[in-house]
DNA sequence: TCGTGACGCGAGTTATCACTCGCATTCAAC
DNA sequence: GTTGAATGCGAGTGATAACTCGCGTCACGA
């Protein structure tokens, strides 16, 4: 941000550019993804544009780090509600929480997630990971048969990545042999059979 | 491929072309690949590039196909050594080839897993993963207990897409808590739960 | 009401891009 | 050796990019 917006209108202006190059993202992809583009969309003028972001990057780190809240956001939600009870049905719901988050916005994911260089996300998507991770490895701890095998932090690190991973293929690729429901259930087995190996 | 070299220094040109192009990515990053660049540190002259290669794409094309080819290859060699045997030391001998493959050139694979934009090895990546779930899918019809719940194909496709994103990110991330053997132990044990729950 | 700073504009600047074209050089067949 | 095709060159072209700057407009405190 090269300056802050202080009254309203320029309030304002900042929020169409940011909604703007959200649309110019998912309608004309990363390579097109131009500041004049943008500020078009935005019914703006490219110097405009220039008073509240540093360069170009900025606005797309914005777009990225606004959509990747969302779903953190939900998938937060969701699992705060179910602390303290592992079991199946808290890895189903919390399962449930980031299908149903990613498939929120299919189109912004789609861009964000396959046509976007990876960097761009990479921090956000690892601190999303990252939370979701420390909170399995302590609910892992804590669970009666804990001192088998794998330890907390590891068994955590191969859950939350099978499970983010399977779930963003579903949603991007729906394979149509794989229902919503199926996709839980095969998650679950997977959780399961893996931490009771 | 515009035209085919035929002479031996134009298909050594070809070559250089393809290394420089390369190189430029994996020093300069996807945003720095253009074709001057490529031309110049293939000591060549941008004209000459166009000779052979239609446009910029084409020459990222030739770039990312090498590189999924190897892994592909490794891959498969390892899978085909090993047919009609399924069990634990088959899956891990499996994943071990994959980890393997994947480690061999860890720079360009940063750059291609994490810098391109997806779409441009979207067609090579889901290429090979097609290739070696429908070979899981063969191998669990196969299996004695193949009646119990998750249908092969399904099976296969939780399976394949776990193990694969679990390789990925262990040779990009090198967590310090998880050592190799110990990653080719968890996605023994990950698959194995699975199978049997 | 008035003045001052925040705001917004859009043509313009500079750089770089993908790609071409006319010409010089080299190879290989005869 | 001659010749014609294959090859290689690199300055040049047109487009487009990111980003700036000087000027007019507007909101708000006094």
């Amino acid at each position: 941000m090269r300056k802050s917006p202080q009254q309203a209108r320029s309030r304002d202006m900042v929020e169409r550019i940011v909604g703007a190059g959200r649309e110019v993202l998912v309608a004309s992809g990363y390579d097109a993804f131009s500041t004049n583009r943008v500020a078009a969309a935005a019914g703006v003028s490219p110097g405009s544009l220039y008073q509240y972001f540093p360069d170009k990057a900025a606005i797309l780190d914005v777009v990225i780090d606004r959509y990747w809240s969302e779903v953190a956001e939900n998938v937060a939600a969701s699992l705060a509600d179910r602390i303290g009870d592992l079991g199946p049905a808290m890895v189903r719901d919390t399962a449930d929480a980031l299908v149903g988050a990613l498939e929120a916005d299919p189109v912004v994911l789609r861009v964000v997630a396959e046509e976007l260089p990876i960097g761009r996300n990479r921090d956000r998507r690892a601190a999303l990971e990252r939370r979701v991770r420390e909170l399995a490895t302590t609910l892992l701890a804590a669970r009666p048969e804990s001192s088998s095998r794998p330890s907390p932090a590891v068994a955590a690190w191969v859950v939350v990545l099978a499970v983010e991973n399977l779930a963003l293929r579903w949603v991007l690729d729906q394979p149509p042999a794989v229902s919503r429901d199926q996709l839980l259930d095969e998650m679950v087995a997977l959780v399961g059979g893996y931490l009771s190996a």
